[in-house]
RNA sequence: CGCGGGAUAGAGCAGUUGGCAGCUCGCCAGGCCCAUAACCUGGAGGUCGUCGGUUCGAGUCCGACUCCCGCAACCA
């Protein structure tokens, strides 16, 4: 490689009106997997998260919690922050939308889209209900009326904010997914295609200041804040430094965006759309991830059965949680949580098969004092298979299968074991020309299992790269 | 005719160019004893939702149907 490439990976920022749940956990570990597989690969990696931080919702948090807006968003943001450490994340930007460079950047991307003209001002009725004292959008009414309060009859009231003119790029909208692999799976690719065929609406960009004043100022006009959609999703440049250092932002963009199902339209049409309009090419690629359930039930603040990622992580470590994602479901499909199905998966695998594998060798070549001098080779034929399999997953995302494929490799270097039993064997030298080739598998998964298990890859990286290879402490203790 | 996803062994799932049905857990029977009561071998268990079509051959493609589940935009 003459020159080393750049790539660039981002999450969705999670919204702020709530702590850190188990659902964007599990994207922003997929998005870590990949991030840290590209470094792997020897690319230049930008990998972006952070936390959206305007809008009513965090409005109404922040007055309902006594605290100024920026109090409310320091406090909520703080409580984001840690996952890296916990999680063990390798991201190298954390964005917050209050920040000043991204407001700044929101309002430059707002005047390119109004010199396109593709921003008006224009009336419309939204929906109130005296009951809740709120807006109501349709998604939330029942029947025409408000759940909450079904007897009383809604009242309409104009506003006038400004509008995005989405309906003039739906062409170039659906040029755009005609390209393959700009999102996966390809079954969203077609929902978001029947979506945008079926036609566009234009959408409102911006809040009245005197309703809600937690926002980006609109560029000469005092009276409104820019919409929290449009001004969230501009983050993907303004991480970069756009429009302030474009060298960077020309290195790295377009990115990677990962999101969960529910975002499909933000970020697979709306901004899109609003990159065509600013004149900036489109992303690269979008993938959409499935929902996680907790033991089959739909998770939700409501229903009370939130996952909390930083007390599984306490109590089971950080490679643990990432392995269960990561090898238990499916990269984009839905999958389900359930505190058996971890502790099934987490003894079969990392206790029993890894950990198990690792404790076994180690200590037959402890024993035997056999010296070695072992470093990653995935020339090494043993391995190749194993790689070339793995690798192919790897290139389509599907990490429970790329996961399976180095599974499948320790089984078969457990049967080696077991069929070649070496503790029979008296002569040295034959036990260690079964115990080298065994151990230099071991380090080799390691390698591959960086991405996916960094602590644990480091761990046996150290361990199996000694003179001396040393039993040491149990990977991963049996759980009961 | 709103959009999309799912239906594969007792449970949970994988099967992306159509080619003898796989994985994990659980169950039964052996083996081993280096290891985290771990590991290895063998076995029982499936009309791949239903019906029809294409094909030498379909879980995999096409059509119809049944049953589940999301979404239905300006709520971030």
């Amino acid at each position: 490689m003459s020159e080393k490439e750049y790539f660039y990976i981002t999450t969705t920022l999670p919204y702020i009106n709530s702590e850190p749940h188990i659902g964007f956990a599990a994207e922003i570990i997929k998005a870590d997997v990949i991030a840290r597989y590209q470094r792997q690969q020897g690319k230049h990696v930008f990998f972006n998260t952070g936390t959206d931080e305007h809008g009513l919702k965090v409005y109404q948090k922040a007055q309902a919690e006594g605290l100024s807006v920026a109090e409310y968003c320091d406090k909520y943001s703080a409580k984001f922050k840690p996952l890296k450490e916990k999680l063990n994340l390798s991201y190298n930007k954390f964005i917050r939308t209050t920040d000043a460079s991204h407001q700044a950047a929101v309002q430059e991307f707002w005047r390119r889209c109004f010199n396109q003209g593709d921003i008006y001002k224009k009336k419309y009725e939204v929906k109130y209900c005296v009951g809740c004292e709120m807006e109501k959008t349709d998604s939330e009414l029942e029947n025409g009326f408000c759940p909450l309060h079904p007897g009383q009859k809604l009242e309409l009231i104009a506003e006038e904010n400004y509008f995005f003119r989405f309906s003039k790029y739906q062409k170039q909208l659906l040029a755009l997914y005609k390209q393959d692999n700009f999102i996966i799976p390809a079954s969203r690719q077609k929902e978001i295609n029947n979506f945008v065929a079926s036609g566009l609406k234009d959408f409102s960009i911006s809040r009245q200041r005197e309703k809600m004043p937690h926002g980006v100022p609109v560029p000469n006009d005092d009276s409104q804040v820019v919409y929290v959609w449009f001004d969230a999703l501009v983050n993907y440049i303004s991480t970069l430094g756009w429009p302030q250092t474009e060298s960077n932002f020309a290195k790295y963009w377009p990115a990677v965006q990962v999101c969960g199902k529910d975002n499909l339209r933000p970020q697979a049409a709306m901004w899109q759309a609003m990159l065509m309009s600013a004149g900036i090419k489109p992303s690269k690629q979008i993938l959409v991830f499935g929902f996680l359930t907790n033991n089959g039930q739909k998770i939700g603040k409501s229903l009370g059965n939130t996952i909390d990622p930083y007390s599984l992580v306490e109590k089971y470590g950080s490679d643990a949680l990432r392995y269960y994602l990561l090898a238990e479901i499916s990269t984009f499909a839905d999958g389900d949580y359930s505190e058996d199905k971890f502790i099934t998966r987490y003894n079969a695998d990392l206790a029993n098969g890894l950990g198990n594998l690792v404790a076994r060798v180690a200590n037959l070549l402890e024993k035997n004092e056999i010296k070695t001098k072992l470093k990653p080779d995935l020339t090494f034929t043993d391995i190749k298979k194993t790689v070339t399999l793995f690798e192919k997953s790897m290139a389509n995302y599907h990490f429970n299968e790329a996961l399976q494929i180095i599974w499948e490799k320790i089984s078969e270097l457990n049967e080696s074991l077991s069929t070649q039993a070496p503790w029979k064997l008296e002569d040295r030298a034959a036990i260690a020309s079964v115990l080298i080739p065994l151990a230099q598998d071991i380090i080799n998964l390691a390698y591959l299992l960086e991405p996916f298990i960094p602590l644990t890859a480091v761990k046996i990286n150290t361990q199996f790269q000694m003179n001396q290879i040393k039993k040491g402490e149990a990977l991963f203790p049996r759980l009961n």
